[in-house]
DNA sequence: ATATTGACTTGACGTGCATCAAATGCCCGC
DNA sequence: GCGGGCATTTGATGCACGTCAAGTCAATAT
């Protein structure tokens, strides 16, 4: 799989070249095997959009008008909770699919903003749909991405209900760490937190504070290193112990890096 | 939409003929519009299978091989913590799919085992390809299914994250009644409870203490009444607010209606 | 009826996390 | 470099919920 070369924060896309990098090419550019195909994916590819940080991309209960390719930055979907709290639903990092579950609904649900100047790659619904009608494997291969995010949901249910705290923040470092690797090829144990503790504690029904505290508490144990958002993954076994996951070592770590891109 | 009349807990689909009234031949039957497909359904349909409670569907790690429409009964899917602790991510009620997560991953997650006696129609894996590959609408009708359960997993966790315990009970009881009503058209107030209350709060993350307790503090205040899985519903709006839904009455019912089916 | 088993309830107690409040560090424009 | 605003840390306190332990109830078998 090609990645982005994007490590400054910007895409290497060209404005009127099919980039080679872009994951969105990846997914469409396989099946896209004649001219038709060729020309809607270019237009598809060709409808980029940048925002900046706090911009939105799309709003609460808006309709389902196309899915995004995020190339480079960071977003997420929230929703404020009638006593005025934000809860966020799902963070979306570069080469990840925006907008599958309003498909079905026909409609957004929660509010999409940039959380780093973020580059996407628009797919209208409409497009998409002629390419899908055209392309039965690119169909096949939406479907099973939506029933494998269907998948990650459950077991993302599964450690909500079942750890406390300090599981369920082990759980999403160990999460994004592994969902920017897989993307960027950066380490697994170094990486840039892309968005605020805050967020990270709505995310996951906790308050700041007790994010803090557990983070702190690593720290002192020697597990983790932070400075800022950059954090260092020092022991992964025992963060993966404690994210409820038993550590594999060996011919396994594919298995339990797979185990790791839960969410 | 026709509905099953299983009020005793057997179908009423005989062996040979297609049963008009499950919910696979809703699913199916508008699509199959040729000899083929007709041919193709008669034996999805056909291959059923009965469980009774306790009994086993699917294992861990199973690999997928087909989906199932659950016609009556209800199940579980769940795993076992490294303490032991039995995790329940999900339940499947009459007239719904099970599987659909596993088709992407190609395995199942968890295990799912009937929690009343139950009756499923099989849909094995090669014949829903041949006839999607015949029928694009149901390969459409999967793929928003699909999404749609994804939405749901969404709202769950957000509310998972949001709640409290007493949000989360709530949420649980009015989805469950919800689900049970859109198929068998009983009433939204009146419903059997299909699991245990130790199910229900392992699928919520919380202790059968807690929700014991807040059953009967509801019980007391006459939000509701219990004789054993007997529920009745006296308050509704008062549920529905603790759930964190505002209640809409008058012509926004159908909407409220549609939210409660969050999950 | 009586015994038996498992589901449910109830109480006492401890703890993990939320809450409130304040201090500190960090980023950005000037 | 300096100051303002936001992110993060840290502490003190209270409550919701988990834990442990009995007890009650309901369904089925004897």
């Amino acid at each position: 799989m090609t990645r982005c070369e994007d490590g400054n924060g910007t895409t290497k896309c060209g404005d009127h070249e099919i980039c080679a990098d872009c994951v969105l090419y990846n997914l469409l550019g396989q099946h896209a095997e004649d001219a038709f195909a060729r020309q809607l994916l270019a237009r598809l590819t060709h409808s980029k959009s940048a925002l900046k940080t706090g911009e939105v991309l799309k709003r609460e209960e808006e309709p389902f008008k196309g899915l995004f390719m995020l190339t480079t930055g960071a977003l997420k979907t929230y929703t404020i909770s009638e006593d005025g709290n934000e809860q966020i639903i799902s963070f979306h990092l570069p080469g990840e699919l925006i907008g599958l579950s309003a498909m079905g609904r026909g409609y957004h649900v929660g509010c999409t903003v940039a959380i780093s100047p973020s580059n996407l790659c628009a797919m209208p619904a409409q497009d998409l749909e002629k390419l899908c009608a055209r392309e039965p494997k690119l169909q096949r291969r939406l479907f099973g991405l939506a029933t494998q995010e269907l998948s990650r949901r459950e077991r993302l249910h599964q450690l909500m209900s079942g750890s406390r705290a300090e599981g369920r923040l082990a759980m999403a470092l160990l999460n994004i760490a592994c969902r920017l690797q897989s993307h960027d090829g950066s380490s697994l144990h170094r990486f840039r937190l892309p968005m605020a503790r805050a967020d990270l504690a709505a995310y996951l029904g906790l308050t700041p504070e007790t994010t803090s505290r557990h983070l702190r508490s690593w720290e002192s144990k020697g597990m983790i290193a932070t400075r800022g958002r950059e954090f260092e993954i020092r022991k992964p076994n025992e963060l993966e112990r404690m994210a409820g996951q038993e550590h594999v070592d060996g011919q396994d770590q594919d298995k339990n890096r797979f185990n790791l891109r839960v969410v």
